[in-house]
DNA sequence: TGTACATCAGTGAACGCGCGTTCACTGATGTAC
DNA sequence: TGTACATCAGTGAACGCGCGTTCACTGATGTAC
């Protein structure tokens, strides 16, 4: 063996990583395999040695997207211990860092309609890191309350997260960092009355 | 003048509705000016006589769009009338026909990120239509409600549709029906108590 | 330690294709007489 | 009423361009001796 054997590897996931900020950051369609390859510092024709296709990579994207959104809100719910976990990810969730870096955020604010029209294998790396999420989200709040009612304040607290993004970042900035913070009071409001 | 002068401005709307379905069902990028061209019942070649770029129809389909909603949603809200019309209005738009027919349903939550990574002009015409929104459903809120409270629920109510909407699409059917229960459960449960 | 070698990660020119856009033309229309 | 005409909505071939993908090649690497 002439290389050493994780240098292939490396080389990989700095495309990946490469490719999961410029698809959320400009959009799946708007980027080229010849962009991403020169933002990880190569040329395009070695694209094919790493991926089958711009479609393989974009479920490989995907998934480092979704793995390091999931990080993120776990240490946000570590980092600020208190009873109410899943407000505390709510409010890190719905900030003026992840309106204006969609980059680094989340891909289902930044690209959801996009990947849920795309190709069969993307649609279930989408499903999945979604599924991820609310399982995730879910687990936060405290096992005293009803497991239907524990499903319905994490739907309804994940579903007002990306939303709010989303109509945020249609707005001008003003305009989106008040949204962002009308959302954080409502859920504040619904999340941290004492029945949950 | 040799043609009824309403014959251009009705194909001109043809094209425009067309374009809305088309660009909402599969994407801007995804759908080229040919494809919408034959969707209106005509060739390519005579698109430029009616838009000055495929830019420029966008902003036309997106207003388009955006309008039809709006109707669709006052609808909703005159034909049940009740205490909660907000409430009405987030139940009819977290349903299973909205879920499977983004053809003709909200363009934010089907192209609202794409939108955002357009052109100014599409920014200014989809933030416009999100102001639209917000202010038309923060108007079925009871008046006796103080103003920044109205913001609120109105935010966190338009958030938890579009979200909703937009990650059930990222899902299968069956766990896509599921969870827009769930945000409807979730609004009846923030929306229907009596301080609202 | 030094040299010849096999391996293979990465290069860059080239491909076919579909896109947005342009333009010379066609032919259906209402009007003038 | 009928015919010649000007208008202009719509046609379809053509354009340059950038895309995803392919492939013959280069040259940096660790190994054998």
């Amino acid at each position: 063996m002439s290389w050493p054997k994780h240098h292939k590897q490396a080389t990989r996931q700095r495309i990946v990583e490469a490719a999961a900020a410029a698809f959320r950051e400009r959009g799946v369609a708007e980027v080229g395999v010849a962009e991403i390859m020169r933002r990880a510092g190569l040329t395009h024709g070695g694209f094919y040695a790493h991926f089958d296709s711009k479609d393989d990579l974009l479920v490989a994207a995907l998934d480092h997207a979704a793995t390091q959104v999931t990080s993120m809100l776990e240490t946000a719910a570590k980092n600020r211990p208190g009873p109410n976990q899943l407000l505390n990810v709510a409010l890190m969730y719905l900030s003026r860092p992840h309106l204006i870096h969609p980059e680094s955020g989340c891909p289902v604010a930044a690209l959801g309609p996009e990947l849920a029209r795309s190709s069969k294998k993307v649609k279930q790396t989408l499903a999945a890191a979604i599924r991820t999420r609310l399982k995730n989200l879910s687990n936060l709040i405290s096992s005293g309350v009803p497991l239907e009612k524990r499903k319905r304040l994490t739907a309804g607290a994940v579903a007002c997260m990306v939303g709010g993004l989303v109509l945020a970042r249609g707005l001008e900035e003003a305009e989106a960092l008040e949204l962002i913070k009308h959302c954080q009071a409502f859920l504040l409001d619904t999340l941290a009355n004492p029945e949950v």
